[in-house]
DNA sequence: CGTCTTTGTCCTGCGAGTGGAGAAAGTGAG
DNA sequence: CTCACTTTCTCCACTCGCAGGACAAAGACG
């Protein structure tokens, strides 16, 4: 079925539509509070917006002492698919005009399998979700990827962690499946966009956004703008040296701290840890599960586990030291810290707070708020489809 | 007298202008080409700025096979003042709207004298230069200070190597004592407009200035504007640590890059190698000199000195090992070095080269020049002349 | 029932901007 | 010198975006 074939014919409308998508106010007087327009000009484009089904009037406000306004609101069967691929598992959601997620799958998998595989699964997902009812078609889909894209033509290049997929003309392709627009961005960026939009950085226009996971990356936010550099690889921090000459890493140096630290590497060190009979903890779960991941050094961690404690407290330190450099340098008003081993908790955000506020200069530290992600898992699928909803409520 | 009265009154004007300065095209046919306008309507903008006296059309151009046009251009009495301080001396320049220098001056100074000293002495270096004929007043000033800088009200905030200047309103006191605008920023950020104006970075978007002089900074440009950060010390990557529990540092911790690396770091230690017999030459101008500066290094490299060319070498992969992390996270198109100790040239430049190439993914570094600036010394003046033009070639 | 408040619509007029006609000023060929 | 053609610049009529005020609609409140 054809679906939102319209779009915003003026940076007005963008603004309108933005500011619904937002929460913002639902009259059109509340709206022409903020836009800067004569309720006239307001009114004759919110006529135009309405004709084109983009937005609808249903119902009547309650009065505030006057005549009663009307509800207006984004078009309530607008759909928006988000999708954000990591190494290890696909996060596929539904969501409203709002971003509002309606439905939400995740399944494992392997990014390695290729493109081909990754999308028969990541379709099969979004018609599963839409035979749930919850939606007829997709007006737009973001879909992140953990690797560099170049981002006009949503393309990946030379990613590390995903052979298969360089030059895979990922936003052509699944633009074709879906028959309708699609965006493609770094995963991490799209996370720095979820929390933007509706998790700890609303309202915040410069800060980095640090995703450890099967790797480890950085979202970077400044004046607003995800900046993603000449080639898209900006905020590929997971190859900075941590350690000189520290351990190998894949990429051939040393100390990188992905090598260091990173769901892989706690998992290996767990593994060493066990081997030498330094944590029982450990031990007792590796013969159980035989073998280890970063989710057992998080459970022996909360478990009281001093091994694993020290593990996470070491890789905090690490990445604090890393983290440290990019605040001095970027001076950002936020930082998040998000990704799959935010399961460590306070431990490893109090061992990175203390390196960035002991190595940092006061300046930058002095207001410096480090936090925890707000939407975990969901923080992805919701960046997903803002970047999409940003492109589809934009000027055409 | 009273100067420079106007402003441009629209978007359309301030672009106008910003062409004509940035050495466009100088007829009204030649800036229809460019700015998207009906004739029409670049004629009556044109003729606008005509009566506010910000441009003026001084003869005819010679026939390009038709109808002459009008030479169109900036103001050619219209003057900027460039001021930038260092730690160690000040640079004042004017320049005309175009913002080619017609006058330079340097002198010797040490910025902890404090704000008021300071002030005293670029003063009655601008009147010297008022006083050769190079300008019968200012219209505008831009001034770069060797610190984190509150950007919008042009004050420095908490610089560590000039006590005294935190919290003194540079801007306002300028502006009162030249009887023009000014627009105050950090030394760093300017060399990077300079150089973006006028240098090598001409047409680049995105890309990183280090200056290594007394301390070590980098301004930081991103889509075509300057980063400055939440609290404006962004850049500020001389407390960045190189070296794990290395040297320690003025800020109280160690290892920091300026420790490590910086004119004062390598005279430091080129008077340690004095005093440890490891290098004839530096020993010989240690004794004519009654010290070494960085300058003596560098003399000492030129002449081939083997301990000299190690100092630099050293300084220049820690440097570089710096520059590798910020290229990985930054993603830039250009990195330009600058500031005093770029007389070490090339040895220092392949130092970096080599850190960054090795270290920095593959992506990142691919089509990633390392350059020395273009501009020198006049970086930095031109930068302020460019931030005050940007300012008053706005609209009010 | 009248007054006040809030919301939304209509109308008029201003100014920005476009596009075409044409004037001004030149080149070059015959 | 004349004529055709090009380039540059000016003038004018017309459109459209938009502001701001008048006014209508609808409800609260005494």
């Amino acid at each position: 079925m054809r679906r939102m074939t319209a779009r915003p014919a003026n940076a007005h409308q963008a603004r309108l539509l933005k500011l619904l998508r937002d929460g913002g106010p639902n009259s059109r007087a509340q709206l022409g509070d903020q836009v800067d327009l004569s309720r006239s000009k307001l009114a004759v484009e919110v006529d135009r917006l309405l004709e084109t089904g983009l937005i609808v009037a249903d119902g009547l406000a309650a009065s505030r002492g006057g005549r009663r306004s009307h509800n207006i609101r984004l078009a309530p069967n607008l759909r928006f698919l988000g999708v954000d691929i990591g190494a290890t598992s696909v996060d596929v959601a539904v969501t409203n005009a709002e971003l509002e997620i309606l439905g939400h799958l995740n399944q494992p998998m392997d990014v390695r399998e290729g493109p081909v595989a990754v999308f028969e699964q990541v379709l099969s997902m979004a018609a599963k979700l839409r035979a749930s009812g919850l939606a007829e078609g997709f007006d737009g889909a973001g879909i992140g990827v953990p690797g560099p894209v170049r981002f006009p033509e949503g393309v990946p290049v030379a990613p590390p962690i995903m052979p298969g997929w360089d030059g895979f003309p990922v936003r052509e392709a699944l633009s074709q499946e879906l028959g309708c627009p699609v965006m493609v961005d770094n995963d991490v960026n799209l996370m720095a966009m979820g929390e933007m939009h509706a998790g700890v950085a609303r309202s915040v226009g410069d800060f980095l956004c640090v995703k450890i996971g099967t790797g480890i990356g950085c979202g970077i936010v400044a004046g607003g703008e995800v900046h993603r550099g000449v080639t898209g690889s900006a905020g590929d921090i997971g190859h900075i040296q941590a350690v000189p000459d520290g351990r190998p890493c894949a990429c051939g140096n040393r100390g990188c701290l992905e090598a260091h630290f990173s769901g892989a590497a706690l998992a290996r060190d767990a593994v060493e840890a066990v081997e030498q009979g330094r944590s029982e903890a450990l031990a007792a779960r590796h013969t159980a599960n035989g073998g280890l991941t970063a989710v057992d050094v998080a459970a022996a961690a909360a478990a009281g586990d001093p091994t694993a404690l020290d593990l996470i407290r070491e890789g905090g330190n690490r990445t604090g030291q890393v983290i440290a450099g990019l605040v001095s340098f970027f001076n950002p008003g936020l930082v998040v810290i998000g990704g799959g081993v935010t399961g460590l908790g306070h431990t490893l955000l109090a061992a990175i707070r203390t390196q960035v506020y002991r190595q940092s200069l006061p300046l930058a530290t002095g207001n410096l708020p480090i936090v925890l992600g707000e939407l975990g898992p969901t923080a992805g699928v919701i960046g997903a489809a803002r970047l999409i909803s940003d492109h589809l409520f934009s000027p055409a």
